[in-house]
DNA sequence: GTAGACATGTAACGCGTTACATGATTGT
DNA sequence: ACAATCATGTAACGCGTTACATGTCTAC
């Protein structure tokens, strides 16, 4: 029931096919979403059957595969509004490397501060990416409004900088108490 | 295939029925993993096929259900101590919020102010509940030292706790914004 | 007598992941 | 010739969630 609702945020947001759903997806949002495209497609098709979104033609590109380009309706949007304002239950941090922390007093330490080393590395990464995200966002921001869509993805972004932050100082802990 | 690693993450502690591993994960983990019975009782019987648990006895206790009493085996335990070194991709924040903020651009700024704050004492709850788990652990641990089990499971929850003050930091920070 | 904890399971459903299928064009 | 990108889809599988089924005992 979720995915729903992420086609439907980036639909607000500009007319789109179920490809470049898909790439924004996976390319822009990779560590926060992802989905296949066989979730796409169907949910595109139920979503213009129950009148949330529309066909807005199909482009033709001369020697291209047709684009089918969807935007989101007004009922569309109301669905999305609804649901962003609704509450429900908190997320659980399902993370399987807290899991593995969880058994830390079972392993070989050297071994284990190697594991938390890469880790933390990894996340490093994602830290920078998500860093370069920013500063590229706000060259694109003119307004300091909040009714601004960049304003937003900035917002999201940055969770995801101080989670990775977080990810690392965590890892450093760890090591020194091993 | 996670949720054996769960299980038997439980079992290297101390031997445990079905029922009480359901029990910890739900209660005491709860903000972190869940599993249904659906998952526990097969997974336990396929498990004890595959010679990682074995069945140490039906413990019969006077006007009380059978409780069948699991531990794990050396070929369980080295299972776990592989797994816990093993790399794998960095989980993904799959975070129903983080969406919903992706499209605050879009509702009304009173009425996001008031989710943000809802969103926020849900998470000082968590933060709360984590808090007294820790001070509750750390009068149970004598050693301090890297093999013990209480440690493992504190560092897990402090995660917990930084996870919860940052999320509590970024809603703060969004509602200034709007 | 009725609700809730204890205890073990099964059934049904939906979501997400990986892989497959098709087909054109562009670059090496 | 071969791989990669663009573009739309389908199939198969596994995991996780909710709900159901059964039965005893304790507390109100």
């Amino acid at each position: 029931m979720s995915i729903r609702y992420a086609l439907l945020s980036l639909l607000a947001r500009e007319p789109l096919s179920g490809y470049d759903i898909k790439q924004q997806m996976n390319d822009r949002f990779g560590p926060f979403w992802k989905v296949g495209s066989n979730q796409v497609y169907p949910e595109l098709a139920k979503m213009e059957g129950e009148g949330l979104v529309k066909l807005q033609g199909i482009e033709q590109q001369a020697n291209r595969p047709a684009r089918k380009l969807y935007e989101i309706t007004e009922a569309g949007r109301d669905a999305l509004i609804q649901w962003t304002l609704e509450s429900g239950e908190l997320e659980r941090i399902r993370d399987d490397f807290l899991l593995k922390a969880y058994n830390i007093w079972l392993v070989d330490p050297e071994r284990m501060i190697g594991r938390l080393e890469e880790i933390k590395r990894q996340h490093e990464e994602r830290l920078a990416a998500y860093e370069k995200k920013v500063a590229e966002l706000e060259t694109m921001l003119t307004t300091a409004d909040s009714r601004d869509p960049i304003a937003a993805t900035i917002s999201v972004v940055e969770f995801g900088i101080r989670y990775e932050r977080l990810y690392m100082d965590w890892c450093d802990r760890l090591i020194k108490k091993m």
